[in-house]
RNA sequence: CGGGGUGUGGCGCAGCUUGGUAGCGCACUCGCUUUGGGAGCGAGGGGCCGUGGGUUCAAAUCCCGCCACCCCGACCA
């Protein structure tokens, strides 16, 4: 098709919008794709409404290329379905609720695993309907604390989301499969970088789960790799290796000591030196354990509990980790030491926790037989050879502490993990029969019983793939679509007084005639260095400069990405952009 | 939600300290010139200064509340 300038709605800027930091924000905003219209909202342009519209054609080919068939459910979906999922509060505050005029409560749409379980369950129930797979792309809202960065972050966003119903455990790993190679297709296509990371399951549940980051510095995700084998991880997915266990009586006798002022790690650690506690001076963070308190909520929970976390006193919580460890419950620092005067604030050891009832987990370096520099759970004293297995027991271990570049590898031992930043554009993952089980998702078998489907749940967000393909093919002149996100396939200017408009049309029209998508700058009374400036701004990926050399039958083809530039005859430029230089 | 910052024509900003009828650049309209790298000259149109209240003869400017946005920390496609 062939978009006009002359008459295309698009206005680009000159200057960076002021609210936009991000690449991708500051360049779909100035060059006219997007403009932000609520908090977290953003009005697509033609431009931006064909850029989406490309985008979402490679994705949809590659759903249907797996076997895949297309729905489309509603955004306004009624609270009882999400309630009997649990998810109604476990979503908590991301959800957005609302109520009719009768008073009934509904929600707007997050992620539709109920519709499409309820959807199945309702349409078939013979084992020989399965497998099914079944997507939509459409509309997603979730409350986000923070929305941010355009399009990387939005409250309303577009997703493709794709949900696979297999009869056992075998199938779905093989409809998990077939999407893993479906998004390596699309990402592939779509000219991006990125990594498939093992990953969290999040609020969907489930088992086997990995995401794909598209490598960014702006990205908000911060996953590892190791230096020797093939291994990634998300941050909250690594695991630490544990040490062998020693023997919990190999030590001498826990002893406490007076170490006033030492409320910290740093403070205590010198004063354990300049003191020589236990007759050593060589401590280090590392031989402290360090105790945390949280404040754990369950959701939909009046109340929460406290949780006492123990790691190795060089390492910081992340609390992100804990989050994904306890999913769904909730995790705040606990605050309030004055009104639990038993939890001495900097002096908190392990050995009082099993008599106050405080559930206890720790680091898996915390083995039993390892002895610790502690707390002596009084104002201005630690304990030296509290050892476990014997001073305390721990109710289990919790992946809590930090990932730090330069630690080992959990998957070949030898390699140390460095840490990348990625935008997270797709996520996959084998939910299992958790959604069967609340919908009594069955199909009859041949033997005339029951069999619980089991699920998997898979997801693309759009409208973030946009920004994150923005993010990795722009330079400081603008944008750098790859052919296949391009919203158009061509970008055909006229440059001169003479008959070049009348030549480009004619190109472009050509051009179309092929089955090009062709932007056209047709606009008159603007000098050729306006129109260089906003077609390197578009982006669009090859340029055809109508020019000076017209009258000798020339233009000029210009290469946005690399900025190769080519003098070619114009009889043979519409073979040259329609040949097999255009990748499909 | 905690910390920091910002709200003034469509966009980017000045004006606020020291209250006195709102200004610059870009964009937009008209005319002439210009036309391969964000053109020149001239003439124009467009703003309840985020919002509500207060102080004052008088508020963009001072005071209080609220809202929104951006950045940094805790969640997700």
């Amino acid at each position: 098709m062939l978009l006009r300038m002359a008459s295309l709605f698009l206005r680009t800027l000159r200057e960076d919008p002021a609210d936009a930091d991000v690449p991708s924000h500051r360049l779909l905003v100035r060059a006219g794709y997007v403009r932000r219209a609520a908090p977290g909202g953003y009005t697509w342009l033609p431009l931006g409404v064909r850029l989406r519209d490309k985008i979402t054609s490679v994705v949809r080919e590659e759903m249907v290329a797996i076997g895949a068939q297309e729905v489309s459910f509603p955004s306004l979906l009624p609270r009882d379905i999400y309630e009997a999922s649990g998810r109604w509060y476990e979503y908590g505050a991301d959800i957005f609720r609302l109520r009719d005029r009768r008073g009934a409560e509904y929600l707007l749409g997050p992620t539709h695993e109920e519709m499409f379980a309820l959807l199945v369950r309702d349409v078939y129930g013979s084992y020989r309907d399965f497998p099914v797979t079944l997507f939509q792309i459409g509309t997603k809202f979730r409350d986000e604390r923070r929305p941010r960065a355009g399009l990387l972050r939005g409250r309303e966003f577009l997703m493709k989301d794709s949900y696979s119903f297999d009869l056992d455990d075998d199938g779905l790993a093989r409809s998990y499969a077939a999407h893993r190679a479906a998004y390596i297709r699309i990402f592939d296509r779509l000219g991006l970088t990125y990594t498939a990371v093992a990953a969290m399951s999040g609020p969907m549940g489930g088992s086997a789960s990995e995401e794909f980051l598209a490598e960014s510095p702006v990205g908000e995700d911060t996953f590892v790799g190791c230096t020797r084998c093939a291994y990634a991880a998300n941050t909250e997915a690594v695991t630490t290796p544990a040490p062998p266990a020693g023997d919990p009586h190999a030590h001498g006798p826990l002893t406490a000591y007076d170490t006033p002022d030492t409320p910290t790690i740093e403070t205590l650690v010198a004063l354990a030196n300049a003191r020589r506690l236990g007759g050593r001076a060589d401590w280090t963070a590392a031989d402290a354990l360090k105790n945390v308190v949280l404040s754990v909520t369950q959701p939909g929970a009046a109340s929460s509990d406290l949780l006492v976390i123990g790691v190795p006193g060089d390492r910081e919580i992340d609390l992100k980790r804990v989050e994904a460890a306890l999913f769904p419950a909730a995790v705040e620092m606990f605050d309030d030491f004055a009104g639990s005067p038993e939890l001495v604030r900097g002096y908190l050891g392990p050995q009082v926790l099993a008599k106050l009832g405080v559930r206890y987990l720790v680091d898996p370096r915390v083995v039993p037989g390892t002895a610790w520099l502690t707390g002596a759970n009084e104002p201005g004293r630690h304990a030296v050879n509290v050892v476990s297995g014997r001073d305390f027991t721990p109710d289990g271990t919790i992946e809590a502490a930090e990932v730090r570049a330069g630690d080992p590898c959990p998957a070949c031992g030898q390699g140390e993990l460095t840490m990348r930043r990625g935008i997270e554009i797709g996520h996959i993952f084998q939910l299992g029969r958790r959604f069967a089980d609340v919908f009594g998702l069955d199909a009859l078998g041949p033997d005339g019983r029951p069999v619980r489907i089991t699920m998997g749940s898979y997801g693309i967000g759009i409208s973030r793939l946009a920004a994150a393909i923005a993010e990795q093919h722009h330079d400081d002149r603008g944008l750098a679509w790859p052919p296949l996100a391009a919203p158009c396939d061509a970008h055909v200017l006229p440059a001169g007084t003479g008959d070049q408009l009348t030549a480009a049309v004619r190109l472009a029209e050509e051009l179309v005639a092929r089955g090009l998508d062709v932007l056209l700058d047709d606009r008159t009374g603007v000098s050729a260095g306006v129109k260089f400036t906003d077609a390197e701004l578009i982006g669009i990926p090859r340029a055809v400069v109508v020019g000076r050399r017209l009258s000798e039958g020339y233009a000029e083809l210009r290469e946005r990405a690399t900025g190769r530039r080519e003098d070619v005859p114009i009889s043979d430029l519409v073979d040259h952009l329609t040949g097999e230089g255009v990748a499909r």
